[in-house]
DNA sequence: CATGAAAAGTCTAAAGG
DNA sequence: CCTTTAGACTTTTCATG
C-alpha cells in the first residue's frame, strides 16, 4: 500500500499529494501556486483546487506570518501554571475569555489534572512578568494559586502528517 | 507623539505602517500585496519593500499554514513536564535535538526552575500518549521523572505589537 | 523613503479528457 | 479527478520626486 489515507473530519481523505501540499505550505505559506504545483507534481489548476479543498475541509485552518517577539521588544517569555478556586471551576469559560483579551498572552492550555491551565506569555522584562502575574492572576477572584517559570528556549514545529 | 517606535534587533524601527502590515499578515499571510497596500494606506511598490524589510530584519520570521491536528487523526494533545537527571543537565542540547526529531512533538519549552522542560505533543489517542511517554521519555537515560496532563483546549494567538 | 507606470509573471475559470 | 489554454489580475523593477 503505497498511499496514505488518513481520514479527515469531513470524510475526505488526505492522500500523498495533499500531504505534500500541506508540508510545503507549512514551510512557506506564500509559495506561488504554480511553484507549489510543480513541487508536488500536479498541474496548477489542480493544485489550486486541492488547496481550496484542504481549507474548505478544515484541514488547513489559516495562513499566518510568524513574528519574532524579541524583535518587538518582548525578549522574555514565561509559562504560568494557574489553579482555579474549586468554587470558580464552572466559570472557566468566562475566565478564558478574559485571558484571551490580554495582549501579552501567546497561548492558553486548559488541562485535565491538578493544574487548571497554563499560560504562555511574552514580556519586555521580568518586571513585566511580575506585574502581569500580580495584576491579572494573583489579584483575580477565580485564581487559587500560580507558579511561574521563565522560558529559556522555545521550539515550535508544525504538526507532522502521520 | 502619535507614532510608535519600538526598536528591533537590527536597529530598524517598527513604525505604525509596519505595525499595520504585521497585523494584517498575522491574520492572513496570503493577502495579495496590492490589497495589503490599500489596507495600510501605501502604494503596492512601497508595501512590497516594507514587507521585505520586515523579513530581512528578522521581525517577520516566516509565513506558515496552520493545520488542524484533529483533521489529521491527531485528536488528542498533551503537555508533559520532564525533569532531567542532575547528572545529565549539561547534555540538554543533545536531548533537545532528539525530542525535536520526534514527529509528535509540537512544542518544546526549556524552563528555569524545578521542571526542566515541557513538551507539547499531538496524539491519536491516549494509548499513543502513553506509548510516547514510556518509549521516548521514561525509558530515556537522561529523564528523572515526567508528569503528563491532557489538553482539553488550546488557544494560540499571534504576538501583539506593544 | 515613497511613488507610478510598464514588463514579467501568476491566477483562475471554463472546456474537454 | 486531471489537464490545457487564454484573458484578467498581481507582482515587481526601476527611474524619478
Amino acid at each position: 500500500m503505497a498511499q496514505n489515507n488518513v481520514r479527515d473530519r469531513a470524510g475526505g481523505a488526505i492522500d500523498d499529494v495533499d500531504a505534500a501540499i500541506i508540508e510545503q505550505l507549512q514551510r512557506d505559506a506564500r509559495i506561488p501556486n504554480n511553484q507549489l504545483a510543480e513541487r508536488v507534481g500536479i498541474a496548477p489548476s489542480t493544485c489550486i483546487a486541492r488547496v481550496r479543498s484542504l481549507v474548505d475541509r478544515g484541514v488547513v485552518t489559516g495562513f499566518e506570518a510568524r513574528v519574532d517577539p524579541a524583535a518587538l521588544g518582548l525578549g522574555l517569555q514565561a509559562l504560568i501554571s494557574v489553579s482555579v478556586r474549586s468554587g470558580a471551576r464552572h466559570r472557566m469559560a468566562e475566565f478564558s475569555a478574559e485571558m484571551r483579551r490580554m495582549p501579552d498572552v501567546l497561548q492558553l492550555f486548559f488541562l485535565g489534572g491538578s493544574e487548571d491551565f497554563i499560560l504562555h506569555i511574552a514580556a519586555r522584562d521580568s518586571a513585566h512578568v511580575r506585574d502581569f502575574v500580580l495584576e491579572h492572576l494573583s489579584a483575580h477572584p477565580f485564581v487559587a494559586s500560580t507558579r511561574t517559570s521563565m522560558v529559556f528556549e522555545h521550539v515550535s514545529r508544525a504538526v507532522t502528517i502521520p
